[in-house]
DNA sequence: GCCGTTTTCGGCCCGACTGTTTTCAGTCG
């Protein structure tokens, strides 16, 4: 079971709860909602956290919800959810799904015409609507029978919410609206915000907040975006549209003046934002988008133009967006002790980049010469790059042409740095760790390399265990460093293997060994919550880009931000180092 | 059901928007 999954069951659970009866479970109805989007918001499965025991770290999951989860992962299913959902009509469920329709909503349809067949039931509604029976129940009109339609429609084509988006796609379409957003002289700034902001490696819709004097004029403006599908609210304060790509785009507009408030609301995430502001009723401090206000003088409120200023005048430092995810950064910034995270200019170098030197390999080649990412390298103000190349294919050649191969390459390598001076080259290669945990590369080759990089691109369905041995095995070799992209996961395609992360981080500190954090968008591997870990373990991380093309090398960007998530600082990442501490390093 | 900078009891974020109402309920983020 993901984790969507397992939030939608928690979801319902509430919702049960909200059909039987809502004032005598109102706040089992909000610890289960705030459980669902825990998880629903976490990077990392719940079903990993369950079986490693680490549940407990996520807030709004106590003690109570956590057994639940035990039983679920355990046996597949929780008496206690079944005794709950059963009183209500299976049926409402799938409902819950469609934008707009909640609980009460749902459940009034589906007992009104007796909907019992969940698999059918959306198909039915949309009948209903069509054949406009809907209207003439009490609470119902013809526009809300229009909407149910209209969102139904859009579900089934997949114009929903439900996919998410990976950070790249995100960004661009959010460029695309900010330069519409500019060519109205009513809009002073414009932001991207939310899950954006906060560089989380999916995005379902993005969140933009424009500072105007003119809310009014800088919300038509934004609503006649020429690539939207239709607009899906329009307020004096807000709205939303959904683009012809089926993407939703929502808008929060707000005086200059308390822009600040704004942002700090906007970026969220909803869990950092409910429990800074649960935080801040004990000191008698009512928090909005609008400013600050004393819970004893609730009339006036304080406006704050920067966000900087807002959370200092409660008392804390600023929190950096990628960390305000509620574990633990409100606690820390009320006593000074934020850690300082990495930054972008830290990064001195990547080391794992593919040119299309021909080296045969059996995974795909860069497109571009070494001389070409050399000179990107040069822009970035890199000290050193690493080309790593994927290892020549073992089933096509024998060792000895995979040597020769090699010294081809250093040779190509020595001569290109006599040409270019001001980026130090590190001859490197990216070396399969095979089934039996062997090297596709023998001895001879590795000595003529300055250090590999290891990763597992085949035979992925291995036990834990096996697998696990398998890493630790190439991994092993004093020529290995780094393991490249450790889990194997492709966003929104594949979960990856399966691996003992205890046993790999103790590994690493006793052979001073780095982890990767890959940045390629699809990838973001590792995760940020097992970055955050490997941090307390102290285990070193290194940040690439998997470059397959000089201009993929500035995704630099999307591996630190996913540091930042990991709470990792300067320190904890070695291509911070310079590169006589780099190669000291890498050699050792 | 969760949780702890006045608490292991007694609280629980805050506001916007829409449609169907004639002062509000439901949904959303």
């Amino acid at each position: 079971m993901n984790n969507q999954q397992i939030a939608t069951l928690l979801k319902n659970v509430a919702a049960s709860y909200t059909i039987s009866d809502e004032k005598k479970y109102r706040f089992q109805i909000i610890a289960y909602q705030k459980a669902a989007d825990a998880i629903s918001g976490q990077t990392s499965e719940i079903n990993d956290l369950v079986k490693e025991n680490r549940l407990e770290h996520l807030p709004g999951v106590g003690k109570s919800i956590k057994s639940h989860l035990e039983e679920l992962i355990k046996t597949g299913r929780v008496k206690h959810f079944d005794k709950i959902t059963k009183q209500i009509p299976k049926s409402v469920f799938p409902l819950l799904e469609i934008p707009n329709l909640g609980p009460k909503t749902a459940y009034k349809i589906v007992k009104a015409f007796s909907l019992k067949n969940a698999d059918t039931v959306i198909d039915d509604t949309e009948n209903l609507a069509k054949n406009k029976k809907i209207q003439s129940l009490e609470g119902f009109g013809e526009k809300s029978q229009e909407v149910i339609l209209q969102t139904i429609k859009e579900y089934k084509r997949g114009k929903t919410k439900s996919s998410r988006m990976p950070l790249p796609y995100a960004f661009e379409i959010a460029e695309k609206v900010l330069s519409h957003l500019k060519k109205s002289s009513s809009i002073i700034e414009a932001v991207p915000l939310g899950s954006l902001r906060r560089m989380m490696p999916t995005v379902g819709d993005v969140d933009i907040a424009v500072a105007t004097n003119e809310p009014k004029k800088a919300i038509e403006h934004f609503v006649s975006y020429p690539y939207k599908h239709r607009i899906l609210e329009q307020g004096s304060a807000t709205a939303s549209i959904l683009t012809s790509a089926g993407k939703q785009v929502d808008l929060m507009a707000q005086d200059p003046t308390s822009f600040g408030a704004l942002l700090q609301h906007f970026t969220g995430s909803k869990s950092h934002n409910v429990h800074l502001r649960e935080h801040c009723l004990k000191i008698g401090l009512s928090l909005s988008e609008h400013g600050i206000k004393s819970v004893s003088e609730p009339s006036k409120t304080k406006r704050y133009k920067k966000e900087e200023e807002f959370y200092k005048a409660l008392k804390m430092d600023w929190i950096p967006p990628e960390m305000r995810e509620n574990t633990g950064e409100i606690e820390l910034a009320i006593k000074h002790k934020l850690p300082k995270l990495v930054e972008l200019a830290d990064i001195k170098g990547d080391l794992h980049i593919h040119s299309n030197f021909p080296m045969e390999p059996s995974h795909d080649m860069g497109i571009d010469s070494m001389k070409d990412m050399l000179k990107v390298g040069q822009n970035l103000k890199y000290e050193y790059l690493g080309f790593s190349e994927h290892n020549p294919s073992v089933s096509r050649h024998t060792k000895t042409q995979i040597y020769s191969i090699i010294t081809r390459r250093n040779e190509y390598i020595e001569q290109i740095k006599s040409q270019i001076k001001s980026v130090r080259v590190i001859k490197l290669l990216e070396i399969d760790i095979l089934v039996n945990g062997n090297l596709a590369v023998d001895n001879k080759s590795l000595a003529i390399l300055d250090a590999a990089i290891v990763s597992i691109h085949s035979s992925f369905r291995m036990k834990k265990e096996d697998m696990t041995k398998r890493v630790i095995e190439g991994f092993s070799h004093p020529k290995a460093k780094i393991l490249a992209h450790p889990t194997g996961r492709m966003l929104n395609e594949r979960s990856g293997y399966e691996l003992d992360f205890e046993k790999i981080f103790d590994f690493c500190i006793e052979n001073n060994k780095a982890l990767e954090i890959n940045s390629w968008p699809n990838r973001l591997d590792l995760p940020d919550s097992l970055i955050r870990q490997a941090i307390k373990y102290k285990v070193k991380c290194i940040i690439n880009t998997d470059s397959h093309a000089a201009s993929q090398m500035t995704l630099m960007r999307y591996g630190v931000a996913m540091g930042r998530r990991g709470w990792a600082t300067k320190n904890d990442i070695t291509n911070t180092l310079g590169y006589n501490d780099f190669i000291k390093w890498l050699k050792s």
